[in-house]
DNA sequence: AAGGTTTGGAACCAATCGGTACAAAACACA
DNA sequence: TGTGTTTTGTACCGATTGGTTCCAAACCTT
């Protein structure tokens, strides 16, 4: 009954997700935005509200991907013990710097960051977020049933600060060492109640 | 001989150097950059050049100024135990959080997300930056005497990742109880290889 | 007080910012 | 093949971006 949108929507709110993860939200101009989308300034403004409002959805779309994907691995008992699965998780991330020259760093960290997020409504959404991955940490390390809940909170809110640093390290280019040694200073806290995922 | 300068240029740098800290190099217009340095656009380009090469400045400031100071007190056995020092530079942080409401975080932190500054002179600038406080670190460990030279740097870089982690957090406002465990945790690698640093 | 210099502030610049309006293009249905 | 509806691309909007120019005001020296 009329013309066919010639993109996809989801596509292309990946594509902007994307770009703000990259260069945040100021730093990406609309005219960058429309670019990396591969749509023009009228479908943009037809498809979706505004530059505002496409920056949140990115943050929603992030923590449905993204995050969502962290903590299900991190949940995940066939991934091996929920310490196993920790360590897992930062060596993911140190190999995707290392190896693929990932400089992204984490979309979460990164907005934390970023100002522009500030004082609207990112600020709910990215705590939701750093809650989210802290609770997954230490699920995880309920999961090896060796610490009480007071120990797993805090050895999991160490974890969490352990995490973000690599990421914040990362974004400039992690050296194999660096990333090595700070992964093995987090199986030194993991350490802690039990002798777990103790590599070398 | 002729005018003088109704400012004075380093208070003006100062005020640069607290904008960029707290919204980044882009989300800092020139207007509003002018009101934080209290002057006039043609003062501005009087004095300095242009935008980039002040906020470049600024981070040389904040090498000289901030950094300097934090690793002066990680080195000043005035202070106590290595060890100790680090734990009291993790406390002054978190206090200042808690306390001060300091949303700023840590500008070497900040920048080194901040996209703006890739690429360019910035870049190594910030890991000049980065390899000092681990050095700090470091330095602090050797004065110890309780850990090998391997495991002093592994722990440096760990502690360093900590400390990046526990700024991310803090710039988003950091509970009395997060920091706590944060900091309880950094107690915890500093464990290894003496009982020292313990609180509770 | 006069002359020489430098500062300070406003006017001005092209370029870009995010956003809107609108007409042509492309389809579904009849 | 026409008609109606939606998408698309472009022209346009005022505001703001970083930056330059230029002259009057302010000062030191003599």
């Amino acid at each position: 009954m009329a013309r066919p949108r010639e993109f996809d929507p989801d596509e292309a709110m990946d594509k902007a997700m994307g770009l703000f993860w990259d260069v945040g939200y100021e730093e990406a101009s609309l005219t960058e935005l429309l670019a990396a989308m591969e749509i023009t300034k009228g479908s943009f403004y037809k498809a979706f509200q505004d530059k505002q409002s496409i920056y949140l959805a990115s943050l929603d779309r992030y923590n449905d991907k993204v995050i969502s994907g962290t903590v299900a691995y991190l949940g995940n008992p066939a991934e091996g013990s929920g310490r196993a699965r920790i360590l897992g998780l930062f060596a993911k991330v140190a190999q995707a710097v290392e190896l693929d020259g990932d400089r992204l760093g984490c979309f979460l960290c990164n907005a934390l960051i970023d100002k522009a997020a500030e004082g609207g409504e990112a600020e709910g959404k990215l705590q939701a977020m750093v809650h989210r991955l802290e609770s997954a940490f230490y699920k995880a390390l309920q999961d090896d049933g060796q610490l009480n809940a007071r120990d797993a909170r805090e050895t999991a809110r160490g974890v969490l600060s352990a995490y973000f640093g690599l990421r914040v390290l990362g974004r400039s280019g992690l050296s194999k060492e660096m990333a090595a040694d700070c992964i093995r200073q987090v199986e030194w806290l993991l350490a802690r109640g039990g002798r777990a995922g103790q590599t070398a």
